[in-house]
DNA sequence: ATGACATATGAACAATCGTTCATATGAAAG
DNA sequence: CTTTCATATGAACGATTGTTCATATGTCAT
């Protein structure tokens, strides 16, 4: 008869309860979720280019489009998602909405990302 | 008659020339999408969730699915694609596999991208 | 008001993604 | 060599995503 009643969840290495310590150290689930969503924003192609375009100055949706050589419509939406991530800022002017990077975290994402990947 | 011939694709407020030029100062498009492939591996709750398990100290396969209630299976699928990414590295020891983190470049990513969650 | 221009938005569709389930690989113990 | 334990992998399925097309909103000039 062993000494511990045998678990139906099996720990493999390390003792059960660190691993509930461990547990209770992560942030919450809904920190992680949105963290995770903020990521999945940069994960993209086209929202990169747009980020890129966007480093030296303020563009407009056309202008943007005409640069990556998107329709305005998919460059619209995606301006959108970038905007509920709160990763760029815009302002009207006449007709025209000019779109730019939201503050300085956005380019250290970026080139933290671009360093890693250059490896 | 026009100085300018009409072009089909019309800008809108800045000079052509500077969006060509703006073209050009993008970087490739292949450097491009690995970086928003990068992101898009952080993009995920269970691999954000697997990486913060990991920022204290390395873990087993199992002892990694147990702290975050989720299947062996799945935990290991997600694993591969961190591998491939560079975001974890491993090492064998008996039957067990301990995975880490594969450098601080990924814990100074996460970090920054939960500032910006936080604000 | 009307027309022209810039941007935003909704529906729809193909493509990608993450999970589950079943099974395979690989290592250690008997 | 067979069993057991830890991990990996393949197929399949539902869910999410990015684009396109069509159309709506909003601004300015006439």
């Amino acid at each position: 008869m062993p000494d511990q009643p045998v678990l139906p969840t099996a720990s493999a290495e390390t003792s059960p309860d660190t691993l509930a310590q461990l547990r209770e150290e992560l942030p919450d689930d809904e920190a992680l979720y949105d963290l995770a969503e903020l990521f999945r924003v940069f994960g993209d192609s086209t929202r990169i280019k747009i980020l890129y375009a966007l480093f030296e100055s303020e563009l407009c949706v056309g202008d943007i489009a005409q640069v990556l050589g998107m329709s305005q419509s998919s460059v619209s939406h995606q301006l959108r998602l970038l905007k509920a991530s709160k990763l760029v800022k815009f302002r009207r002017e006449g007709k025209a909405i000019f779109y730019a990077l939201d503050d300085d975290h956005v380019r250290s994402m970026i080139a933290l990302g671009m360093e890693h990947v250059e490896e």
